[in-house]
DNA sequence: GTTAAGATTCCG
DNA sequence: GGAATCTTAACG
């Protein structure tokens, strides 16, 4: 038997963010490119953000042009650009009408949130795409657990002490699988 | 219409 | 420590 490939569905991202974010650690994340070429990645740190009351959260501040899709039903993209040069990718989850995301910060061997959407070519064009049904960006189940730590988000100093401190960050620690 | 700041990264 | 680089959201 070969490897199965099984693409994650949408009751895998319709769960709060706070069980699907430790939840896509382990899992792959793939690519397939313009050229065709698929690649496999597995994600390796995730953060949550959680509705209105995470000051850290940019839906806190109510629905806009650019918070629109995490207001809608999950498994779809959040990407925005920050620092005007890096794009973030982020998966929607919940419920429609509850605003949540995970961050994806790494992947094994590219860390960092900007250095990610780089390699994988991830920019505004994937905006609302949907990960069920995406022919070019979407997740595979692997049945090999890692283990995982949590931690303080990054970069969120600004949503004062509970929010900044709150272990919404999750990391594999180890790395045995593949 | 104007402006301050950002869920980052790289260089000095 | 500071620059790069530009969109968004807040304010007027």
């Amino acid at each position: 038997m070969g490897t199965v490939h099984k693409r994650l569905t949408r009751d895998f991202y319709s769960r709060d963010v706070l069980e699907v974010t430790p939840d896509l650690l382990g899992k792959w994340l793939v690519r397939r490119f313009d050229d065709g070429t698929v690649r496999r990645y597995i994600i390796s740190e995730a953060e949550a953000y959680r509705g209105g009351e995470d000051k850290a959260c940019h839906a806190s501040r109510g629905y806009t042009e650019r918070t629109r899709v995490m207001f809608g039903e999950g498994g779809h993209v959040y990407v925005y650009l920050i620092y005007g040069m890096y794009w973030m990718f982020n998966i929607v989850t919940g419920p429609k009408g509850l605003p949540q995301a995970s961050l994806v910060r790494a992947v094994l061997n590219i860390d960092g949130p900007g250095k990610l959407t780089r390699e994988l070519c991830i920019d505004r064009s994937f905006y609302g795409e949907n990960l069920v049904t995406s022919k070019r960006l979407w997740l595979e189940d692997n049945p090999v657990k890692p283990s995982i730590r949590s931690a303080p988000r990054i970069g969120v100093d600004y949503a004062g002490e509970y929010w900044k401190n709150i272990h919404w960050r999750y990391i594999i620690e180890s790395n045995d699988h593949q």
